[in-house]
DNA sequence: CAGTGGTCTAGACCACCGA
DNA sequence: CGGTGGTCTAGACCACTGC
């Protein structure tokens, strides 16, 4: 293996650089379910191993690079699936967490164009837009309104997918190679309408989340969602630190 | 200065038994404003510099110390300031960010004991507590209604102060030295009573956040709080990524 | 067994800061 | 200017893994 050059007369470390080089290699699909050794590298860029290893320190903090004494070194399986996350994975995790069982019915789902929300994705009023609405149950008994909006060019495959009973994420993953993984997201304490409350199947006297969120993948965006959450049941539970920050927990069994 | 002993025949890294040594040193209080260098470190404990340096990595990256080229290296000011975080800093903070002045109005402010709370905290029912019950304001419009507790064995020096315009976390860190560096918190969506709206100056149909939070300082419960916010115009916000996790963020300006 | 990463040493040169 | 941390080298020994 030839020596690839690094620039020793520059101002940036030579550990950046190979940095730099191994992300962009990676991105490349390169040392695809194998990774080079510490030695190797060395070797290979003309450095010292100390070097390399502090070019690999945050590659492997962040996951990306699993490398452990005696094993082979490989790359992460999936450093980016991100499906779960959120103040709306909270909520539904903790159903789940309680035992209650939860399933979807697809209300509408369908291509459509929506000035507006293609607005919040940065999109072309006119862009087509892959458009599910769906009623979310946990138990037999509603738990949120949900309506999402993807870019059809990106999401076309899913259109013939039951998700009734899976995640839309999964459903994207599989079939479109699409991981979200950033997202921003806003939760307000609403009354829900009168047509809402009915759908939703509560008392007059109930709250609701409302929750908008916008998706991206590989910073480009993906998602515009926007669910409505009954209140009485439900509830957004954090634990944060000095030391963790802000962390959403599963809810504790419902009162 | 004599040569500190390290175990060089244990398996347990010379690194991370110095790591402990100075996380011990540190909290003993030594260092106070003057933290040594790699140098010095290495010498007082007979290690190379690398070591040293492998043993504060991670208190650097931990923000304990702080350490520049060519400055003297510090330990940081109050690694545990952690007044700020949760929903109803992010709350605050953004009406703050909006430019708006807030205040409080004390409704009550006094020692009493409450069996509830007490169980929350984990104490006995009949520990005295003090009580603040305070109306937070935005500009001159009610914000939120908020009801403290904490055990009066710790937060009695508080007693005295005017709490309408200072933050009761600076107050108990001033008077008694606590700092919360841990916490606990669900965020309800909820419906006000008409008494709750009546002082929230709100219309009938706005919704609220009835936030919980059970915070700890040094791992003792040390408040309950309950805060019931208007939902009309304030929102949580949030971030979240693979790599960053979730973090809340200042809404942005309100509608 | 050979190869991996974890740990450790003893040097070195440099950019930067404060006195 | 002396001391700081940032970077880099060229070694070394070891525990561990998989073949």
């Amino acid at each position: 293996m030839a020596t690839r050059a690094l620039d020793r007369v520059g101002s940036e470390p030579l550990w950046r650089q190979l940095q730099r080089e191994l992300l962009n290699r990676l991105d490349a699909g390169e040392f695809s379910e194998q990774f080079p050794g510490e030695m190797a590298l060395a070797e290979e860029y003309g450095v010292s191993r100390h070097t390399v290893r502090q070019a690999l320190r945050q590659l492997r903090a962040d996951g990306m690079i699993v490398a452990e004494r005696g094993r082979q070194p490989r790359v992460a399986p999936q450093p980016e699936i991100q499906q779960p996350l959120g103040a709306l994975y909270s909520l539904f995790a903790s159903v789940e967490a309680a035992g209650l069982p939860q399933h979807s019915i697809v209300r509408t789902f369908d291509t459509r164009a929506d000035a507006l929300v293609a607005e919040r994705l940065g999109l072309e009023a006119s862009t087509p837009l892959v458009y599910l609405e769906r009623l979310r149950l946990a138990g037999d008994e509603p738990l949120a309104l949900d309506r999402v909006w993807l870019p059809a060019s990106l999401a076309s495959p899913i259109l013939g997918a039951d998700l009734g009973h899976t995640s839309l994420y999964a459903e994207l993953a599989a079939r479109t190679g699409i991981r979200l993984d950033r997202g921003h997201e806003d939760v307000h304490a609403v009354i829900p309408t009168a047509a809402e409350r009915n759908q939703l199947n509560c008392a007059h006297d109930v709250a609701a989340f409302s929750i908008n969120r916008l998706s991206h993948a590989h910073d480009r965006p993906v998602e515009w969602r926007h669910t409505l959450v009954r209140g009485d049941r439900y509830a957004l539970t954090a634990e944060f630190s000095a030391s963790t920050g802000y962390r959403l927990v599963q809810s504790p069994p419902a009162d």
